[in-house]
DNA sequence: GCCCTATGTTAAA
DNA sequence: TTAACCTAGGGCT
């Protein structure tokens, strides 16, 4: 799945080409017909990231709630309005980048038939968004998307103007370091930090030193600060470059193989291959279904 | 074509 | 802990 930096960037692909228009919204799939209905013809007044969620406003008081679970991707065309990321989601390529296809901007005649499983459709005078494979696209009043979000920890991502608190870094630190579970599983837990995925979760425990297995009553409330730190930055980069790139300059320069995504990250991916600091060979287990990528020398020797 | 995999979550067992 | 959800690409035959 996209983690929080791809929704972020989807919200902001939102705002920037159907904000302040009348949406005509369907499903040509038909499994999301009731709901679309809600909100057919209303006007996009509000896109909102929070975590690994979308949150559209609508101007008739409604919300649409989309979480792209493990397959979801989005997929806009449009006018020369329409600049910017042409599909944002589920990476379809080892690394893709989300940008841009690079098409140059043609008349607008509308969207294309819908080819397969198209679960929501907008369409605006300038351009359309199809939905597919989402794990949720449902309308919900104010009251429902608050109980949701009330449920989510904090983004590190929360834009500056939002009016939802989430509490923030301080909020994290709390939520970390009053639990006995271990930091790979904390960070992947969407009430404790909203937004972080498989990848940063391998890269910023590589990236603090932190050893997988270390139980969050066991990290200083410094150290749990330097974590929420590093993942606000790492994944704010990602969504200027709509990709996520993990390693510092210093240690892609060596790279013998210079062109990323090679050098993209530090342990995700990279089992059996040698560390960029320590040259030991990075491990993978699994863990609650999910690959845990992690640099023995660097971080601890793995389970225990 | 077939099988596996993937940046995810939820419900049932 | 496991299955289900449900999409597309890559490697293989």
């Amino acid at each position: 799945m996209p983690e929080g930096h791809s929704v972020h960037r989807l919200a902001r692909q939102f705002a920037d080409v159907f904000g302040g228009q009348e949406l005509a919204v369907t499903s040509p799939q038909g499994r999301f017909a009731s709901g679309a209905a809600r909100i057919d013809g209303a006007r996009l007044v509000s896109s909102e990231a929070h975590g690994k969620q979308l949150f559209l406003g609508f101007g008739n008081g409604l919300v649409l709630r989309v979480h792209l679970g493990l397959y979801g991707a989005w997929d806009f065309g449009g006018d020369g309005t329409f600049r910017g990321a042409s599909s944002i989601g589920a990476p379809r390529r080892i690394g893709e980048r989300e940008a841009y296809d690079g098409a140059a901007p043609a008349p607008y005649g509308g969207p294309p038939a819908p080819t397969g499983q198209v679960r929501a459709r907008l369409v605006s005078g300038h351009g359309w968004a199809d939905l597919r494979g989402p794990t949720a696209c449902e309308v919900l009043t104010p009251a429902e998307a608050s109980a949701v979000r009330a449920k989510l920890g904090p983004d590190p991502l929360r834009p500056a103007g939002s009016a939802w608190e989430d509490g923030g870094p301080e909020e994290f630190v709390r939520r970390l370091r009053r639990r006995s579970v271990i930091l790979a599983t904390l960070l992947m837990d969407q009430s404790v930090v909203a937004g972080v995925g498989n990848i940063y979760r391998a890269e910023a425990l590589f990236r603090q030193g932190l050893d997988p297995w270390a139980r969050g009553r066991d990290l200083g409330p410094g150290q749990a600060l330097d974590l929420w730190e590093d993942l606000a930055a790492t994944m704010a980069d990602g969504v200027r470059q709509g990709r996520i790139i993990t390693t510092r300059a210093a240690d892609r320069a060596d790279s013998a193989v210079p062109l990323w995504p090679d050098n993209a990250h530090y342990v995700y991916q990279r089992q059996g291959r040698p560390c960029r600091v320590c040259a030991t060979p990075v491990a993978v287990t699994e863990l609650a279904a999910r690959k845990l990528y992690w640099c023995p020398g660097c971080q601890g020797a793995g389970p225990r």
